[in-house]
RNA sequence: GGCCAGAUAGCUCAGUUGGUAGAGCAGAGGACUGAAAAUCCUCGUGUCGUCAGUUCGAUUCUGUCUCUGGCCA
């Protein structure tokens, strides 16, 4: 029921290998909804069977949004995709349809829904700079850094926590404040009415057999290939965001000869359900959340 | 058939000079503000293969049997 009068957001959240699409598209149809895709790794072009991307049929039935918008040697981040995401809601809304939020990456989720502080958004020299440190000096001394900068932030953050570490360092060099300072500007809502529904599996241990299932279809399907491809353009590198995702980061080491392809598949599955592991535990913690099933259009009002 | 080496957590293994045991991985739970498919935190009782012997006490020593590798016939 959407008693604030604000335009509607349908958000359908959930671990990777739910079925999330099929029952999107299933909506699309149904509620006169036009999709967009909550994903950091299917906003990569050329990134489509590790990521499970919807087929050519599907996206005719139903385009999505927010797909194939990157290429791999670009980053990503939860702020490009508030202002990607609200620009595709407002022309949704516009159009006098329903937008339709579909995707496993929850942390975009949070950030569209509770809004971001406004932070200074990643330095590439900054962390390049950042990272010969802790080569040279090694994480303690960083951390150390952070204690004195930022005593605050680094009571939340643990010390071997090195992204975190770098990013606290990485908003302090750029703006001279502590990142927990700036954190604490409230950040504003959004105008609208989220309804949040998740699909969620009745059981682990099926999800897990689905992942199992879904990461030997990719390999069949040429997921191999569609990495190496990547590889071979030479300008790509492990530690891309990209190349850090699920799967390719194991095939990547496979083609690279660090591992055989059978430790491949089973540290990719492995990947995989850890992924799904993480997921569910922020839909866990997510306030007011709908189970899918029990979605009816009444909700949308 | 003989000899040798193994048999310990779901998996790979360590260890106990005799006082019932611990790592890595997996798994589970959690955190999460511009890398998030990322990054990180917490959690380890298991007939220590079987049966018997020695012993106050055996997973540890001895014997026995079973199984698995390897070598020799």
């Amino acid at each position: 029921m959407n008693l604030s009068k604000q335009p509607t957001v349908l958000c359908l959240m959930g671990p990777t290998a739910a079925g999330k699409t099929d029952l999107a598209v299933e909506w699309a149809e149904r509620y006169s909804c036009d999709i967009i895709s909550v994903d950091s790794a299917l906003v990569y072009r050329g990134m489509d069977i590790g990521t499970a991307k919807p087929d050519a049929a599907t996206l005719a039935r139903a385009p999505h949004r927010l797909l194939d918008i990157l290429d791999p040697s670009q980053a990503y981040s939860a702020a490009n995709f508030f202002q990607d995401a609200l620009r595709e809601i407002k022309s949704i809304h516009a159009a006098g349809r329903i937008p339709l939020l579909v995707g496993g990456t929850m942390l975009y989720f949070q950030a569209l829904q509770k809004g971001l502080s406004p932070l200074p958004s990643a330095d590439a020299n900054v962390r390049a700079t950042l990272e010969q440190k802790i080569a040279e000096q090694g994480l303690p001394a960083l951390y150390q850094q952070l204690r004195q900068v930022d005593p605050v932030a680094a009571e939340k953050i643990k010390a071997t926590d090195k992204q975190r570490i770098q990013r606290a360092l990485e908003v302090f060099q750029l703006t001279r404040q502590p990142l927990s300072v700036l954190q604490k500007v409230q950040p504003k809502k959004l105008p609208y009415h989220f309804i949040n529904t998740a699909l969620i599996p009745d059981s682990r241990q099926e999800l897990h057999e689905r992942i199992a299932l879904r990461f030997d279809q990719m390999l069949a399907n040429g997921f191999i290939a569609e990495v190496e491809a990547l590889k071979n353009r030479g300008d790509l590198q492990a530690d891309l965001p990209s190349m850090r995702a699920v799967g390719y980061r194991q095939v990547w080491q496979y083609l690279a000869g660090e591992i055989d392809e059978m430790t491949m598949r089973e540290k990719g599955i492995i990947a995989t359900r850890q992924l799904a592991k993480r997921q569910l535990t922020w839909l866990r913690q997510w306030p007011e959340l709908l189970a899918a099933e029990n979605f009816t259009p009444s909700s949308i009002s």
